[in-house]
DNA sequence: TTGAAACATGAACCGGGTTTCAACTTTAAT
DNA sequence: ATTAAAGTTGAAACCCGGTTCATGTTTCAA
């Protein structure tokens, strides 16, 4: 809707969050948050959360300055609720991969082809997420703790099916999901040339039959 | 000297850095940009590059607020020198251990036990180069295209001598890597409970075999 | 139709931070 | 001992951006 390149699927706060008093009880109330969720999302990916000011996203979002507190409590909440949506939004896109019949390691390789893609459409919310850690550590430590606890439990059902040899550990989560984030950096956001697959295939690999 | 409980290894610059014409020329002078620059890596660590203020890393350091100018060119030149000697630290306590003869496989795992060991000692070092991607971009990407860099260099070697199965990919060092900085910041910084041999045990099992 | 609640406005308030600078003190080479 | 260069000082100039609020406008249920 707002001139930025984004999908409007930055979903604005329902009245059923814990958003203070803030919550918007009109069409018209709808539209101008969602407006400020997408210029805030445009313009935190751009210039960073400390580069970025209010007064530059309410003119990007085209509403008055003061309207911002109409529904974000502070600079802060807004980011907030972005990362906390961005988060969602990584989760939803991966999640379709992982439903298609396969060996538990295929399915990671696939997961991280899925992830790779996702980053290249969106580098500006694979910023976002990243400078979460020194804004909003809480939500920051949320985004990764779940992400990795969702790649143990796979593994583990993939070790009951004999596919995965174990014990499964919370190491296997992390190592993995650090693998991925930094393939995603190199090859969704700074490299966006090599074809993705090649790289999924390569980690793939990786898992499946180590280095030797 | 400073109160700070970082070490006092953080190198002041030598005339023939490209410091502009800031350079202290006296054994007072360097004292001086030494406790800045210790009290600085401390301010960061806790605080982050927004929060920390020169004012504060001036009073850390004890000296006057315009000192800082005497030596710095701005808030920013410093945040790049903290980066870049950090970079030196990490890559300089890793390097003994690589030193030491064994295959390509069992010296990554070495190299990834030492360190998780820093990031344990050296928390706000770790955080410092994270900030780096928002704050000085460059210097980020530099510590970690080195990084990866060495990481494939040291697999090639192996592949060379048979202890690898090629071709070693640039894929290799960034997935690597990311595995690496992932279990440091899980088990060197989060959990300092678990023992450090375990964790790069799981991670190097992982290199060797693979899952399946 | 109507009026109370929701929404929008932007000037002004406010606190904080970085950087400069002219006056002063210390160092070290001669 | 002398003195020019190096180093130190901290008040103040300068800027910026988050947040508030009194006032005006729009919405929508009754």
């Amino acid at each position: 809707m707002p001139g930025s390149g984004l999908p409007a699927t930055v979903r604005p706060t329902t009245g059923r969050e814990e958003n203070g008093d803030k919550a918007p009880r009109t069409a018209r109330g709808l539209r101008t948050q969602r407006a400020l969720l997408d210029a805030a999302a445009a313009e935190f990916g751009e210039k960073g959360f400390h580069d970025s000011s209010v007064v530059s996203i309410t003119a990007r979002a085209g509403v008055a300055l003061g309207t911002f507190y109409t529904y974000f409590e502070s600079k802060d909440a807004l980011f907030r609720a972005l990362v906390r949506d961005m988060s969602e939004r990584v989760r939803d896109t991966v999640a379709p991969v992982l439903a298609q019949p396969a060996d538990a390691i295929a399915r990671e390789g696939a997961a991280l082809a899925a992830f790779l893609g996702f980053a290249r459409e969106h580098k500006e919310i694979y910023r976002i997420i990243d400078e979460a850690e020194f804004v909003v550590p809480d939500e920051w430590h949320r985004h990764y703790a779940h992400t990795a606890q969702r790649i143990v439990e796979r593994l583990r059902e993939g070790e009951a099916r004999g596919e995965v040899v174990g014990p499964v550990d919370e190491a296997h989560g992390w190592a993995i999901m650090g693998m991925n984030v930094f393939l995603g950096l190199r090859f969704g956001v700074q490299d966006t040339a090599r074809p993705l697959e090649e790289v999924a295939g390569i980690a793939n690999a990786l898992l499946r039959r180590g280095l030797s």
